[in-house]
DNA sequence: GCGATGGCCGTAAACGTTTACGGGTATCGG
DNA sequence: CCGATACCCGTAAACGTTTACGGCCATCGC
């Protein structure tokens, strides 16, 4: 069923029958309901590709998801939760969602580039951005639409949302340097990843502010699931003057710590000090409680697809600046930190 | 950069640049090379609506994610490293993945039969299959090609992999009866799934071979999440003659039955059986252990690849039958179960 | 030397839309 | 009654590929 067909049986044009079906004004309304009635009687559904090709418009925004850091997403369910609110925000302005995986071992600007000149979606969302992030100039100086999930050290204009990473170091600093813990051990993100400079400089901030010494030997890069907050863990307990405290931005990273410090005889809470970084379900099963953060990943999803929806052609003032945005994450008190010093 | 312009640079037709990239017999070696290092010097890639317009080929294939039961996906790990295997074993044909996720609200079939004329992939892995589903007539009337992961009531021919369901329940229940336990509460996935039917038809022919009594009170559909798991077991150890095993077949359901157990000053694998269904990282997080089952999702992936791919025109021999197989899980003794009656 | 064969390549017609353009009819003001 | 103005609608040219078809040239067998 094609739209010739379709107009066959309307007695009218094809011109006519697409300008009924994407609501222009060059038609009576008299006509645009025939069409309309017509092509769902008859289950007509436009082309993709011919339409597509046509106007170079595609409705639909990719997630781009590269599975090189392959923990972050092996098991990682902040993604999954998310995609559903963007999914969501993404309804209303009538787009699709696609996620596009990359390609195991494929370079991520590869990949980006080949989806972008196959003209596949109309714009994007980035995640995992690097520190300096060769996607975001490739998006820009093609002012392709996109909106980044976590800030970079490109000093341009876009639009980004990213986790408030400086407010969740801080408490967590703050909770444990009062607490009286002095040698606190820090698992980060892997260094190409821009979180981690933020973690380690908000974490040599707070060490100041308390009057604490820097001890780069307490700080870990790793990736954010359990096996390596494992091994993380095993390594940081294993230092001659160990660490009194654990900060884990990772993940399913606390699973973890919390079997590697039984398997020296340490209970979380009591003799070590752990604080994670989400309250994800693997972390809510742990116990004794897991003090963390939490936020609503479902607004966050919104808040996406708003920032994206903003940037896109049409749907824009051209005017109003980008969003930038850092997202609130809020504490929960658990039992793992009350360790007394 | 167009296939136009390329031709141009090279002094050749389109349509002998077009044979030479899609390695086409029509065309002697030494152009073919020139034609694709000229491709590679100027970034050509050629535009994927045109292509696909022409030829009615996309290059990729779909996974189909329905948010309608959330909470399958929400916070759900299992598909995240599913789609990791799923994407490499395609990357062997040159196929790209795409998830495709359904709007909330919006009917499944509805869904697919939108991206079906859309023509947006050439075949299909569909996921949470339903008992009766529709989605299943709909593609093998239109011979579209797909795999299913999870059987169906509909009795056609059709690609299809499903957990071993059957080996989990029968292994699961005579570790229970063979422990003494006669009244074992189970936590089966929503009616509608058909995984559901098979669980709760395994449950009834293990309780007849060991003797026991079906009591349908025991039985309860819910969702595969945390919360759901607390509710149901909750309501089942309220019952006057309350179970003294529980069986929870959804991923982060035994976090939430921990979690009720212990309010109702109970512990797990002293004082109630707990056997769950898969060792994602929530579930590993738990302690005591939970005596659970486990499976290599990035096999699983690669198998749905390959039973997809066998069903694409092109790739296939059209004369193998398509790929049914049941998939095993291998229990992991944890100690939940270990409850002496 | 000539017809046949086969290897390469160019030509042009699709594929299904959108959209600029122009034309036809009715309405309206004068 | 006439010209101008809207309002609709049809026409046709794109968009970027693939691919059936035909043609040219060289080779080969006799």
């Amino acid at each position: 069923m094609d739209i010739r067909e379709l107009a066959r049986h309307l007695g009218l044009s094809i011109g006519t029958v697409s300008r009924a079906l994407n609501d222009r004004k060059d038609v009576s309304p008299a006509t645009r309901q025939r069409v309309v009635e017509a092509a769902a009687k008859h289950g007509y559904i436009p082309n993709q590709s011919g339409r597509t090709l046509r106007s170079g418009r595609t409705g639909t925004v990719g997630f781009m998801l590269t599975l090189e850091h392959d923990s972050a997403i092996h098991g990682d369910p902040f993604f999954m939760a998310l995609l559903e609110g963007l999914q969501n925000g993404l309804s209303e302005h009538d787009l699709d969602l696609v996620v596009l995986l990359a390609r195991k071992g494929e370079d991520a600007l590869t990949f980006l580039r080949r989806h972008v000149s196959r003209g596949t979606v109309d714009g994007w969302v980035l995640s995992g951005t690097q520190h300096d992030d060769p996607r975001i100039p490739f998006l820009l100086d093609r002012t392709i639409p996109f909106v980044a999930l976590g800030r970079t050290a490109i000093a341009r204009d876009y639009a980004w949302i990213d986790l408030d990473f400086e407010g969740v170091m801080g408490d967590a600093m703050t909770l444990l340097t009062e607490a009286g813990h002095r040698r606190i051990g820090l698992v980060a993100p892997p260094a190409t990843i821009n979180n981690s400079h933020i973690v380690v400089r908000c974490y040599r901030d707070a060490l100041v502010s308390a009057g604490i010494p820097f001890d780069p030997a307490l700080v870990h890069h790793g990736e954010t699931d359990e096996s390596d907050g494992e091994a993380t863990a095993s390594e940081l307990m294993a230092m001659p003057d160990r660490p009194t405290a654990l900060l884990l931005m990772g993940e399913t990273a606390p699973v973890g710590a919390y079997r590697a410090l039984r398997r020296l005889g340490l209970e979380p809470g009591r003799d070590v000090a752990v604080i994670g970084l989400r309250d994800n379900p693997a972390c809510r099963a742990l116990s004794p409680d897991l003090t963390c953060f939490s936020l609503d990943l479902g607004d966050l999803g919104l808040a996406l697809a708003r920032g994206l929806v903003a940037t896109l052609p049409g749907h824009t003032k051209d005017t109003e600046p980008p969003v930038q945005t850092l997202w609130d994450m809020t504490l929960r008190l658990g039992q793992s930190h009350k360790v007394e010093r």
